[in-house]
RNA sequence: GGAGAGGUGGGUGAGUGGCUGAAACCACCGGUUUGCUAAACCGGCAUACGCUUUAAAGGCGUAUCGGGGGUUCGAAUCCCCCCCUCUCCGCCA
């Protein structure tokens, strides 16, 4: 959420923000200032009788004590009158205060002065293309088949055990997984994460924390009896795991990587946008968050997105990255770049990775702050997260782009000393 | 899952209804002393919110002793629910 202060101050650039972002017209905007004018009414009140309240209970306190019983006896009914007073005050004041936190919930991030305005996908700015189209002298053949051929996934006893679009890697599928993992986890650590492992379930709160709820629950699994979300990816627990905590200001940056498998119920398109491996209910993520102070996080940015790319390089997959536009860039992202590698045989791109800077969007619900060198009052810190990367559309881009003539499937360079092999297939 | 004991400021830890936003000690910051370091001494040291010409700073106020609700004129202290930690038992990778 955005600082309530900084809406006051700057309506109408937040009004602008709505509007590009294709959130409402922007009158929100005007209906939280004035509430919250009621709400800080309803406070001011309330706090000047709840110190007449206190003053009056402390001198019953002194009566008491001197035995001046009578005196002390009035003195209660006037305390008792302000009690009842006091309870309607706060009663007003808790409902204006939530009316309050509900409307500031809903406006979206404003998105930073380089991100293109515009509505819908087309608009997305093409940022950068690297590396050239395979050419085949054959047919190629999706990577659904190829999966089939080589024995390397089973989608139908998925179904069976757990439902479309859970499948089972089998094989050099699964092999490929692992590899794929260690090769994202092992590059991370190199280029100076953390690695660590996160739980995989995380409750409300942390949902709450990293914008999941209360808007996108459809998005998550969920264990009812539990209060407990199945994570739908690792930012979520990666990032409030400094939820509620104060930083000295030596301590940042803070640099995570994590692997998990991300569980997601959306309930996507038909056809062959969702065959194969395009979409699934579960997949492997190797996630990158970034904790910084805010006049670094545009350049944590810039590292995250060549980090991402790079791995995107070492694995020799043509990809292009789109600097997203205020329509199509997400409700709490300032800034944000998305990598598509190129597949061969559907001949399209796929989304990969998301890099995103969420400035102190998410961190401010989440009370993560930092203290500057020589400042008392403690600072919002920025999160910036991006997948690096997720699993199973690279298998697909991989499989696809590295087909041969002869079946085989030839492993790229960086990734043979992980999987163990050179290709896969005779 | 069963039984018991606990959750107080960055840490240890006092505090069983008004004198406690909270003793004391440690850590940390500033100062005095000092050839340097150490020690000693003095001072400071939570967060959020509201008001204050809301640029800071300062001042005033309100709230916060795991979370929520209740009793009371008044709650860290009493009652209820929940969460978490520890010990023992059970179960288990």
């Amino acid at each position: 959420m955005l600082d309530l202060q900084f809406i006051r101050d700057h309506a109408d650039q937040v009004k602008t923000a709505m509007i590009n972002k294709g959130i409402g017209d922007g009158t929100l905007v005007d209906e939280l200032i004035s509430a919250d004018e009621a709400r800080r009414d309803l406070i001011t009140r309330t706090q000047e009788t709840q110190t007449e309240s206190n003053a009056a209970a402390k001198a019953i306190g002194a009566l008491m004590k001197e035995g001046k019983k009578d005196e002390a006896q009035s003195a209660i009914a006037e305390s008792s009158r302000l009690k009842a007073a006091l309870k309607d005050l706060e009663e007003a004041q808790k409902a204006a205060q939530e009316q309050v936190n509900a409307l500031l919930l809903e406006i979206p991030n404003v998105p930073h002065e380089s991100v293109p305005v515009g509505r819908t996908p087309e608009d997305n700015e093409v940022a950068f293309e690297w590396g050239a189209f395979p050419e085949f002298g054959f047919d190629a053949m999706p990577h659904w088949e190829l999966l089939d051929d080589h024995g390397m996934a089973d989608f139908d006893r998925g179904s069976k055990v757990s439902g479309a679009g859970f499948p089972f890697y089998t094989k050099d599928g699964a092999r490929l997984q692992r590899a794929l993992i260690n090769f994202f986890l092992d590059e991370a650590v190199a280029a100076g994460y953390m690695e660590i492992q996160s739980p995989l379930v995380v409750n409300e709160d942390s949902a709450r924390g990293t914008g999941q709820l209360p808007d996108k629950e459809d998005l998550m699994y969920e264990a009812q009896r539990d209060g407990l979300y199945l994570i739908p990816t690792a930012e979520v627990p990666v990032t409030n795991l400094h939820r509620d905590e104060i930083f000295e200001s030596d301590a940042l940056p803070i640099r995570y990587c994590a692997y998990t498998p991300c569980f997601r119920r959306e309930a996507g398109s038909y056809g062959k946008d969702v065959r194969g491996l395009n979409r699934l209910h579960q997949f492997d993520k190797v996630e990158l968050v970034h904790f910084v102070r805010p006049e670094d996080s545009y350049q944590a940015l810039e590292d995250l997105r060549e980090h991402a790319e790079r791995l995107l390089q070492k694995l020799e997959l043509p990809y292009r990255r789109l600097l997203m536009c205020t329509g199509d860039m997400g409700f709490t992202q300032s800034k944000k770049y998305d990598l598509e590698v190129w597949s061969a045989a559907q001949e399209r791109w796929l989304e990969v990775s998301s890099i995103s800077n969420f400035e102190s969007f998410q961190a401010r619900r989440m009370m993560i702050r930092y203290r500057a060198d020589g400042e008392r009052k403690p600072r919002i810190i920025h999160t910036l997260n991006g997948s690096g990367l997720a699993l199973p559309r690279i298998v697909a881009a991989l499989l696809e782009n590295n087909q041969q003539s002869d079946g085989s499937i030839r492993i790229p360079e960086a990734l043979q000393g992980h999987f163990g092999a050179e290709q896969i297939g005779d």
